[in-house]
DNA sequence: CACTTGACTTAGACAAAGTCTATCGTAGGA
DNA sequence: TCCTACGATAGACTTTGTCTAAGTCAAGTG
């Protein structure tokens, strides 16, 4: 999506080899990386660019609303370019392999008012976890 | 719960002072305290206990199932003495305030198998998101 | 195009959370 | 009471991420 690069340039942002590389490595196939997995794919194209550019970069995507951070384990946070569609995440036990799903209904409404404790409940995350093919076989 | 004592007990555990200051802390009704404020308070009965001990305890206890790991943000990891009823978590984005949760239905029954990916779905962690009575005001 | 400037990048120090190791101590059985 | 394997300890180390001070450059101006 060059489309991302033309929305940050209208979000005021100045184009630097270093954010284009970062934007190029998310708008791959490559879905949920850390950020020292972006690090090193855009250390590919643009070896000098810094540990702080990417975490500085990936934070003001994530703040724009155009990458979601997820964490799934107590690791690294992992950077999702899925951001348009809402979806949550099924996760392997064993490989850490991480999968997007759609579950059917939604689980803000299962959650009654006498469990809300007052709370303004805005969102929700869920993550599914189980072990993959690849997986169960080995 | 002096049974957590004797379960232990039962599963050979040597019971030492430190051992038993910790189980005594998450026996209280604090819930959800990280590694360091049971530390912080197994130190108040046992000044000389180390951090070391207090993680592998901790860690030994989820190994066993008497606690639950919940992490709810990317600081510390949270330990749940509240480790045989299931339930979920409602989080304050303000103050990080943890209320246990019992959402109606089962989630694991709307991942329907299309959107399984072979995988074999074994649990499902659910925290919902929002903002607290307290912080609302505030 | 050359100039200017503040936004951007960089290296590396720093911090928080947790793990590991070598050594010391002791719970609990003989 | 003694022995010893299991447990506790201090502190080094690792991982992940943040911060700072100084240097660089994108892009607007003339
Ligand atoms: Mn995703
Ligand atoms: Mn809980
Ligand atoms: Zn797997
Ligand atoms: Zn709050």
């Amino acid at each position: 999506m060059s489309d991302l690069l033309e929305r940050l340039r209208g979000r005021g942002w100045r184009m630097t080899a270093q954010r284009r590389v970062v934007a190029e490595v998310l708008d791959g196939d490559h879905v949920h990386l850390t950020a020292d997995e972006v690090h090193a794919r855009a250390a590919d194209k643009l070896p000098e660019i810094s540990r702080a550019t990417v975490y500085n970069t990936l934070g003001e995507l994530v703040t724009l609303g155009e990458v979601l951070e997820v964490t799934t384990d107590r690791r690294a946070k992992r950077y999702d370019p899925n951001a348009h569609r809402p979806h949550h995440h099924l996760v392997c036990a064993r490989c850490g392999a991480i999968r997007d799903v759609h579950p059917t209904g939604n689980p803000l409404t299962s959650l009654p008012d006498s469990e809300r404790f007052g709370f303004t409940v805005e969102g929700v995350e869920v993550t599914y976890r189980g072990v993959c093919p690849d997986c169960a076989t080995a």
